[in-house]
DNA sequence: TTACGATCCGGACCGAGGTCCGTTTAATGT
DNA sequence: ACATTAAACGGACCTCGGTCCGGATCGTAA
C-alpha cells in the first residue's frame, strides 16, 4: 500500500534517522498491502475513524484553524487522550487527514501512466512531478499548511522524504554528474506548500507562473528543452 | 543602518505586505541611521536592553529552549507582557538576537569588499553569498532554527526579504532570461536553517558538500564556471 | 462463562505562548 | 514645581498542545 501514510500507533514520531533512508525500506512498506491500521482493536479502530471524520467535518465547516485537538476530541465524542495517543500530536492528525490523496499521487507517479509514471524519460518526468504537486498543493492548501511541522521536523516527514527520494531517483537518470541527492532538496523547495501559499495566496502569483517557472527550472538543471 | 533588523517597538509584526517590496522602501531603511529602536522611553530602552541580554544569557547557558518568554522576563526583573510589548511574539524577541550579525552580514553584501560585495561579476558574488550563508548558518544554527516562525509567516520574515531581494538581483544580471523572483526563492531554499540543520546535524553531510552544491547550482543555472 | 492481561480510554493536569487592563511612570508643557 | 497625557508596566488570565495514570474495555484462552 505505497508509503502507510503516517503512523497510525507509533508513539515515537519518528525514527531518529540519522542518515538518508535506504531504499529497500522504502520498498518494502511499499508492498505491504495493509501496512496502516495494523490489527487495531475495534473500538480503537472505530474511534480513529469518529476522529478523522470529525476532524475532517471541521476543516470543512471552519477551516484547518479550527481544528483544535480538543475541539476534535469533543466532536467525536472521545477523550483528548485519544486523539493523542492515535495521532501522536496535532501535525500527525492533520497528516492522516491529507493521507489519501498523499497515496493517490504516490501510486500516480510509481506506477501510473507516463509522463508521470515510469516510461517518459527523467526530464519529463521531473516536469510533471512539479505540475502535479503545484495542482494537488494549490487543492489543499490550508491542510498542508496546517499540517506542516515545526522547522526542525521539515525534512524528517515520512512522505516528503518519499516525495524527495523519488526526485533524487529522477535527478540521478537526467544529471548524472550532480549532487542528486542535496539538488532534490533544491527542487522539492519550490514545491514547498509555504512557499505556494506566500506566492499565490499572498503575492498574486498565478500559478501558471509556479508552473512555467518550474519546468524552466528543470530545463536548465537537465540542460533539455521541454516542449512548449 | 541597513536593514533595521526586526521591528522593535511596533505591534503589528508585518505590514500585510500583499506583493513584492518595492525597491525604494527597501533603500529608505538602508539610509536611515537609527531606526531601530525609534524613541524609546528611557525606562523601555533599559528593559529592552535588560531583555536582550537575559535572552542571551539564558541562550548561552542553557540553550535556545530554554528561552521562555516567562523565564526571560523573571532574569530581566521585568513583566512578562514587557517582553511581549517589546518584541511582538517569541520569533521576534530570538530574531532580535540575531538582528547584530544579521546587520554585519548585510554590510558585508550590500557594500563590503568582492567577492561578496559590489566589483565582483554577478555569478561569482551569488557563489560568496552561498558561502557565507552557509558558514553564518553553521555558528548561529540553534537560534536560526528556534527564530524560525510559523509555516505562514516563514517568507514574510523581514530578514529572508532582504536576502532573497539581493539573491534576486544578482541573477537579473546574471541570468536576465529568468523569472528571477522565482528562481531566488529556490536558491534561498537551498540555504534555509532548517535544511542545514537536517543535512549537517540529521544526515551528517559535512559543510564542505553542501558549499559544492550551492556552487554547482550557481554553475549550472548561470551557465558559468566557477575556478577549482 | 469466566478470568486475565494487554490495550485503550478519559479527563485532570502542566507548561508555554499570547492577551488584557488597571496601575505606574517618564516626558512635556505651564 | 505641578499637571497632563501618552507610553510602559506587570501579572492575572486564557487557550491550546501535550502528558499521565487510574480505571474501563476488548480479545483470548481455559
Amino acid at each position: 500500500m505505497l508509503y502507510a501514510g503516517f503512523m497510525s500507533t507509533a508513539p515515537p514520531p519518528f525514527p531518529t534517522p540519522q542518515e538518508p533512508v535506504a531504499l529497500p525500506e522504502l520498498l518494502q512498506l511499499e508492498t505491504t498491502p495493509e501496512a496502516d491500521e495494523p490489527c487495531l482493536r475495534a473500538d480503537a479502530a472505530r474511534n480513529r475513524a469518529r476522529l478523522l471524520e470529525a476532524a475532517g467535518r471541521l476543516v470543512a465547516e471552519r477551516g484547518a484553524d479550527a481544528v483544535t485537538m480538543e475541539a476534535v476530541a469533543a466532536a467525536a465524542c472521545v477523550g483528548k487522550g485519544t486523539v493523542f495517543r492515535r495521532f501522536g500530536d496535532r501535525t500527525g492528525l492533520l497528516t492522516a487527514l491529507l493521507d489519501h490523496s498523499e497515496k493517490k499521487f504516490q501510486a500516480a507517479f510509481l506506477s501510473g501512466p507516463p509522463p508521470l509514471g515510469p516510461g517518459a524519460p527523467p526530464a519529463e518526468r521531473l516536469r510533471a512531478f512539479g505540475r502535479g504537486m503545484l495542482r494537488r498543493s494549490v487543492d489543499e492548501l490550508e491542510l498542508q499548511l496546517a499540517a506542516e511541522p515545526g522547522a526542525n521536523r521539515r525534512f524528517v516527514v515520512p512522505a516528503r522524504r518519499v516525495l524527495r527520494h523519488h526526485v533524487a531517483m529522477l535527478l540521478r537518470q537526467a544529471v548524472p554528474d550532480a549532487d542528486c541527492e542535496l539538488l532534490s532538496h533544491t527542487l522539492m523547495g519550490q514545491l514547498d506548500p509555504a512557499l505556494i501559499h506566500h506566492l499565490t495566496k499572498q503575492c498574486g502569483i498565478p500559478l501558471a507562473r509556479l508552473e512555467e517557472a518550474w519546468t524552466d527550472l528543470v530545463d536548465r538543471l537537465t540542460g533539455t528543452e521541454s516542449a512548449p
